[in-house]
DNA sequence: GCGCGTTTAATTGTCTGACATTTTAGACAG
DNA sequence: CTGTCTAAAATGTCAGACAATTAAACGCGC
């Protein structure tokens, strides 16, 4: 079946399978449910094979890895391992083909960081679209969309950490440092940069599961 | 809802929402199709929230970033690209931390590919699982799961490859190399190979590339 | 009281037929 | 040729019925 091939109609479907419409129609949910099929209605609808699209890929990537996470008690540790290894498989080629564009917003969510009052759970969203901004520098969109599972679904993890002035310092700095290396296209130093962030941010992780341990 | 939390029967959700008991199981379908709930029949059933599973998340990201890569031309190169980046990502983990089980499904993927009259497909296959070991080796079943849609989707592209004597003598080395690299826990060389097996992949792909133009 | 069939009730699975809604294609008038 | 109306085809929804399955309640002999 080829993208937007039509499916008989549900009538034929019933009378092909010998079943009833409404269990086709089930089935056909089902279908549509995984983004396989399309439906339209009127004279010349029914159910059309459907090209996936890169976006709908990237959020449901998204949405199961954060489920995944979440409901298989993944450890923070384990996590924010895979994280940063896998950005860190970017850095030399965002080094190299990082946009103006890229570094841009890079910069305005460090700005965003360093400012006063703004709450964790912001911190983190900006975090993350750092980290984005970074992995697209690489500008393959396959790898994007690997790893979109694997930052964005760390959020709900990170959003546990309460950063306090001093951690948010030391991240802004270790951004700063990340986005500079960008900049001057020195892949070496943003992948050292990254690989400081990761142990600091496992050292965060660490404290606040002990703290969470100690209420 | 927590896992394994029911959900109110059929009849109840069509009264709350004022819709027939059909419309309430096609909707139920849809939940069904993306794992996000159980059904099960008899006096004490009904729909209960489901645990997403590892397996089969891990099963549904191959499916989907497979459909992703055919339905969207992804190029070789750039898949390439991306699998590989993420690879090398894991080299020095796996170089840490694989087991002597991984060590020898690795070797013994090795000979597989060294068979005379292996067809070009089961010398994918084996590829695969040999890369798999090396990525299962990080001992990071995050990392794993990032990675199977990477290095799964490309089997298609790959498969479109044929692979001479020559150049299965050439991989082989290469893999040869890695295996003898993590077994010695010298993540830098087993690095140093994956980027030379990049690049040999690259040029295999752009070769048939051109092979299938010329036809 | 305890074990063991039997019944009963709850729930999902399927079928049937009907009607509503949407959309296109074609007929038809101007 | 153009605009309008109508018919047909398809999905969307509904109501009601029955089948299948499962667990709990019941009854009964012991």
């Amino acid at each position: 079946m080829n993208v937007d091939e039509r499916l008989p109609s549900e009538a034929e479907l019933a009378d092909q399978f010998q079943v009833s419409r409404s269990t086709v129609r089930e089935a056909l949910k089902r279908l549509a449910a995984q983004n396989l099929i399309r439906t339209q209605r009127g004279a010349t609808g029914g159910a059309f094979v459907r090209r996936l699209s890169y976006d709908e890929a990237y959020a449901q990537h998204i949405t199961t890895s954060t489920l995944l996470l979440s409901m298989n008690a993944v450890d923070f540790q384990t996590a924010c391992e895979a994280r940063f290894a896998l950005e860190r498989a970017c850095a030399p080629l965002s080094s190299a083909r990082r946009t103006p564009d890229h570094l841009a917003t890079m910069r305005a969510e460090i700005h965003r960081q360093a400012q006063p009052g703004l709450s964790d759970e912001r911190f983190c969203d900006s975090d993350v679209a750092f980290h984005r901004a970074l992995v697209d520098g690489a500008g393959n969109p396959v790898l994007s969309y690997q790893l979109a599972g694997a930052v964005e679904a760390m959020q709900p993890l990170m959003n546990m950490i309460t950063f306090t002035q001093r951690n948010r310092d030391v991240i802004i700095g270790l951004h700063t440092r990340i986005a500079d290396a960008l900049e001057m296209q020195n892949g070496a130093d943003a992948d050292a940069a990254l690989a400081e962030l990761t142990t600091y941010t496992l050292t965060l992780g660490e404290e606040a599961m002990e703290a969470r341990a100690r209420r």
